[in-house]
DNA sequence: CGTATTTTGTTTAGCGTCGGCACAAAGACA
DNA sequence: TGTCTTTGTGCCGACGCTAAACAAAATACG
């Protein structure tokens, strides 16, 4: 076993293993691992693909998703969730519940916890969603009691009491990213995307989420980009990240009407796609890569990451202008001419749903045996 | 003891206080320290007067200055230094070393390490002085080594081997702030301050500097806080809050010519004292002031600070206009208006220097036994 | 003024965690 | 086949802390 390089003799760390396959969550594979080279060979640990899991689930404006995610952030089974979101909180996360019961039916899954990913900073004690602009929903409601609410009501049979986490969509991103994806290793990790609308930040420092004193850090939709000639933004000022780099702004700037049928963010990623070759479309892409370059370049003065992840549309521009956006973000921020910030993409399939689950597997993480008693 | 209350029983409680009295870093007083109610009285704890001091120094563009402070942030001596700095850090800090080691003859007081304030940004591992533009200085000097080597080379007698620290002047500040003035208790403090020249920012999470991953963190200075008619800024746009909120921003603002006698930062909170009913002065105070607010409200959108603390001219500022001020971050910070940050002057004379200190101190409360033997 | 009560300091015993060590096991190499 | 190297595992002891019991020093009350 290499954990020994985790700090940690091998005799705790063959304890904690022990444990862990006594639990159920991790299996000793009788064949070892990594053979060739001299001496016992490591036992191989991999997580039990029979284990428990955890229920996670994603609102956003354009619908929510639930899903059964194992530990190590691989996603179970999924279930897509309707299309519309209803006003009224309570009855969306009683419909996202039974999806998750659903789901737990049919794969027989023991549920160890639950996470919901909403699209709004959340704050403390109660998961209030505070300004859920894309929803239709009030502002503070408290989104982690009526989650937990609708899972102790499911009839879900879980490892008492039915353990419920709520965080920012983009935070929870950030978070699976940083442990399962293109942040990992990081130690000062920024991640900017675009959800289904507006801009939202996250920042992963050692490992955790910096959400601010309040729930409230990284609302990084208001950083003014465009100084000269910015479209007026309903926070009062004009020129702002979010209304200058999000999908409405790309499509305007290509000169394209949005349609109604497809979410803004996949007309936007479409038109990137298909039509790129169009002079129009990539001038306007290097337009909201300069805006959005110029937004980075502000959060590495002020936050100083050792890598950025983008996110959402922001993620296509990246992809689509990779140069540019990299070139705009050193010039413009003070120390990237020295080193530099590397600017990665996104690399986790629905990363707001596994960081999630990563919330609700932290509990059972820290302290296994009070989690999981049988 | 009240010292139970720190989440430790009074058995431990007592032991340190014990050992930490045993070295000589505390007295426990004969005389009870506070009498009224019922039971027996607490010992009274107090750092003893007579105890070891760490050496701090100070290096700014207009001179430098030495100290010896205590445990617990007080000022035990003070040696002005001259007024010019060498374009030379070796030559600076042999001097600085040497007016610290006079004091340490005078006072016959014991030193178990130094600490260094410097206007620029400070990388690991030896302290680089990566941006030291208002000193003469070389960019990327490894200041924390030459100074070490001063500090060997000064004969005075360590507890060996001399320990050396470097931080950037606010951000040491700011930990000054936070354990011994006005960011006490805060969790997420925000400190921005103009030194001598320029403006500075740090951020204190948990009690611990934020220094980002490469000590570039909090480089506020080039927010953008006057995009329609900003003056143009060494980094290449316009309107940075650096050059929007410095002294010499005030004195041109309110029509004042700078003179050469004393410093900007002296000449502005004169003229910010002396002046103030002048009509001209107080609305070049008001538009400095407005200016300053949407560079803090933008601070406060990404870092969602429990406490703002203001140093330099932006105290004055603040001093001057506090409603104005308070407005302003309130109307322009997203989540202002619900509860709002407080906004507050600094407390603590030098508190640069005191933060120096607490560098050097760090690790004798981290193990004081590792540190002092005898 | 003497006793009871309250609060704190001090000592002791006990527990849990972790590191160090010794020994066993399992493959590689000669 | 025998030795070497590396890892798993069990045992012991050091360390840090908590809890509990006792002593001390003040106030409150009769």
């Amino acid at each position: 076993m290499l954990t020994a390089e985790l700090g940690v003799t091998r005799a705790t760390a063959g304890a904690v293993a022990a444990e862990l396959a006594a639990l159920g969550l991790i299996t000793v594979d009788s064949r070892p691992a990594a053979a060739g080279h001299q001496g016992r060979p490591s036992h191989g640990l991999s997580v039990n693909p029979a284990g428990p899991v955890v229920l996670a689930a994603q609102v956003h404006a354009d619908g929510f998703r639930a899903a059964l995610v194992g530990l190590g952030g691989r996603i179970v089974a999924t279930a897509p969730g309707c299309g519309t979101v209803p006003a009224d909180p309570a009855h969306v996360l009683a419909a996202v519940v039974e999806e998750g019961a659903k789901l737990l039916r049919a794969t027989g899954r023991r549920c160890v916890g639950a996470g919901l990913a909403v699209p709004s900073a959340v704050a403390e004690p109660d998961g209030e969603a505070l300004n859920p602009l894309h929803l239709a929903w009030p502002a503070g409601a408290p989104v982690r009691r009526i989650f937990r609410d609708c899972l102790t009501d499911s009839g879900i049979d879980f490892a008492v009491p039915p353990r419920a986490f709520t965080g920012n969509d983009v935070n929870l991103a950030a978070l699976a990213e940083h442990r399962h994806g293109a942040g990992r290793g990081s130690a000062h990790l920024l991640c900017v995307a675009t959800g289904h609308r507006g801009v939202g930040g996250a920042l992963v420092l050692d490992g955790r989420l910096h959400t601010g004193s309040a729930g409230l850090a990284l609302e990084v939709g208001h950083l003014t980009v465009n100084p000269d000639e910015g479209l007026p933004c309903h926070c009062g000022s004009r020129g702002c990240l979010d209304v200058e780099t999000d999908p409405l702004a790309l499509l305007t700037a290509a000169g394209r009407a949005p349609g109604p049928e497809v979410s803004l963010l996949q007309q936007a990623r479409d038109l990137v796609r298909d039509e790129y070759a169009d002079p129009a479309v990539a001038t306007a892409v290097a337009l909201v890569a300069d805006r959005l370059g110029l937004g980075l370049a502000g959060l590495v003065n002020i936050l100083n990451p050792d890598r950025i992840i983008l996110g959402g549309l922001h993620q296509v521009l990246l992809a689509a202008a990779p140069e540019r956006l990299r070139a705009v973000v050193a010039d413009r921020s003070l120390w990237g001419r020295s080193g530099g910030v590397p600017v990665l993409e996104c690399t986790l399939d629905h990363n707001s749903l596994v960081g999630a689950a990563e919330l609700a597997w932290q509990p059972v993480l820290d302290d296994p045996l009070g989690v999981l008693e049988p």
